[in-house]
DNA sequence: ATGAAAATGGGTCGAGCGGCCTATGTCGAA
DNA sequence: TTCGACATAGGCCGCTCGACCCATTTTCAT
């Protein structure tokens, strides 16, 4: 049932970071994790993932080489700190079915492994206006990129005021810019309405008045 | 900003229960509790509350006898184990704007607090339809009164998976049938759409698989 | 002082959601 | 064995929501 993962990236932190939070979705498992390119293939020949998670940038075998060294391997991801477009077209190149920002918000990688496992890729528009939004943040934090007033509106939702014309009054503004401004947190959050915003309010903690 | 909220019931373990389970809240504040109607009393003279919530049965002066005597105090919600006819009669004859079973759920009590607070009475259909749908269960829990596969498609909701297309794909079941399901927790936690339900389902725990 | 980002607001439009009613089959309890 | 609760499913309708277009004003950093 839940989409089984396998994560590579020489940065630990990050790597055991990332497997934590994936696991906490209940749909994605991280079944293993890697260091290099070279540890990448041992663990996928022994776990056959659904989808694999890449950097771009490791010591020994790079993400682009194993890539390229792993034909019919599973639909692969790739993650990176440097997301110009050379590097891009390198990984796409090698076989890459997306090419995700290291600034991605979480829940806009969760969707991005999800398709990929649906065997979907994200390339053209979704890949493009996914690194326009998160060229420069440089925290992955997700939150970090909402603006006060967003926070006071994903605050409110994870209180259960749902409609927006009971935003609009407890906020002070018209239906129209609780429409604007919820729109501007689903684009930053990669989700797609108040039901799943709720889950992201809490879950980065904005609720708690 | 929240409302402010005096409780009073002789049952400590439900006074302190409720009291703490409204804290949780972040638009409701209890900001005292009193264990009989004299008590009842000097606490709404002394903190000036927006409503107050009163068991029917209490020691010495009784949650109806108090509320006869306050006149121009704010508006009152009368809670009962006995959520019958008499109770109900009296309880609105000396001025209650509410009155709900203590088998009702959370959600549902609070919105009627909210309710109040703003001026609105929950007399008439609402308060039957509360009294038909919660007039047996012995637990005020809320998710008690939730089947089995209500608290899947909850936990689903809670994981991020908010439109019907989705839930019915990883249910098995047709897209009517979601909406069936959900209409139904709807009325039992007195809530009114998946955002809210998002937030009820993790409040209530039932995230985590 | 100039420009970018944030906050505010408007309109349109189609798809999805929630309310309400009915119906069927399967349980288990009275 | 009858009744009720639960899970399943369909139809209908009105309204809301989200997507995509836009404009104005303020604030703030450069």
């Amino acid at each position: 049932m839940a989409v089984r993962v396998v994560l590579a990236d020489d940065h630990r932190l990050l790597l055991e970071g990332l497997a934590q939070a994936l696991n906490g979705i209940p749909d994605i498992d991280v079944v293993a994790t890697a260091e290099d390119g070279d540890q990448l293939q041992e663990m996928v020949s022994e776990h056959g993932p659904d989808v694999i998670l890449v950097d771009v940038e490791m010591p020994k075998t790079t993400g682009i080489a194993a890539l390229g060294a792993m034909e019919d391997g599973p639909p692969a991801i790739m993650v990176t700190m440097h997301a110009d477009a050379e590097h891009r077209a390198k990984a796409l190149a090698v076989g890459a079915v997306g090419f995700m920002s290291k600034s991605t918000p979480l829940p806009a990688l969760a969707a991005a492994i999800r398709a990929a496992a649906a065997g979907k890729s994200l390339m053209g528009d979704d890949v493009d206006a996914i690194l326009d939004d998160h060229r420069e943040p440089v925290f992955a934090d997700g939150a970090a990129a909402l603006t006060a007033r967003e926070k006071e509106l994903l605050a409110m939702l994870a209180s259960g005021v749902s409609s927006t014309d009971e935003l609009a009054d407890k906020l002070f503004i018209s239906q129209k810019t609780v429409k604007n401004h919820l729109a501007s947190i689903y684009e930053k959050l990669g989700i797609t309405d108040r039901a799943q915003a709720a889950v992201e309010a809490i879950r980065l903690g904005l609720h708690r008045k």
